[in-house]
DNA sequence: CAACAATATTTGTATGTACAAATGTATAAT
DNA sequence: ATTATACATTTGTACATACAAATATTGTTG
């Protein structure tokens, strides 16, 4: 369906318009699909942007500063989803020794054992969502979306 | 910048994946101008968007439902919402005749002065968030985007 | 017409998000 | 050593969102 069957408006609406509408659309209806997919596993998709990026560190523990740098969705409160994290022993923290203010986050071996059994069917879903596109067409949407972005 | 470049990553990432972070980052990139926007004048996106469908329906009052179904960014709650356009006296409500489960929500003056007021910013913001892409490429954006959410 | 199902909205609860203020720690300046 | 400043995180508050349950009204069926 397209934007002016979607907003059923009569109205003719600008390409400008019309493409930052379905930017919106789009970016939800893909979202909404990796979020369904990792609720079954009972995270959210920022507590699994946050496992993967610990997962990324090797054995180096992260800091707030850092995951809240890396993280897709920027937000505050990188501490209570931490908190989260914690509660279901994904992660650990303890605060550095050298720098006192700084917190360290590391991922547990639950955290590893669910990123792993969750990777193949993200991988799945992202084919799936995407699937309507050839790989050309996903290099030329990948390259617009970059260039819109820039400056 | 691209994903990589953002994800701090070494690993290759798949053009699905890519792409699929690519929305999410460009889709929260315009957003947000908008939203900036838009806290200029004590409203957020989705009560605008509100305003937008109750000035669409010309003299005719909308229920809760239709709201419901038009809105871009799909979200229960359209009762707290209207509260809150309500509070700023932007629309009325009142109970259908015909119908006394139904409630009838129209824009007021207030409201419509508001949107007249906004209109031309947005406008010009909604141009200032697409200017580094062509209208051709615009265009093929748009068919992308169509294209990936059909099925 | 009483009982039940269907519809439209509201309310409750848990969680997510944004922003400001508060806390605790380290570094620099006097 | 004392004060000031910057840094890293936590807490408080207000609001947004998702989902389930509750409420109110209408329509249907025995």
């Amino acid at each position: 369906m397209n934007v002016e069957e979607i907003l059923k408006t009569k109205a003719k609406l600008s390409i400008h318009k019309k493409v930052l509408i379905n930017l919106q659309l789009t970016s939800a209806h893909t979202g909404s699909g990796m979020m369904c997919l990792l609720k079954r596993y009972g995270i959210s998709v920022q507590q699994f942007n946050v496992l993967r990026i610990l997962r990324g560190q090797g054995n180096k523990p992260a800091n707030l500063s850092t995951l809240q740098d890396r993280m897709v969705n920027k937000m505050s409160n990188t501490t209570r989803l931490v908190d989260k994290l914690i509660d279901k022993k994904l992660v650990d923290r303890c605060v550095c020794e050298e720098n006192r203010r700084k917190v360290e986050i590391v991922i547990t071996q639950g955290g590893l054992d669910l990123l792993q059994e969750i990777d193949p069917k993200v991988e799945e879903s992202e084919k799936e969502a995407t699937k309507n596109l050839s790989q050309q067409e996903l290099e030329q949407l990948n390259d617009l979306l970059e260039k819109l972005r820039s400056s």
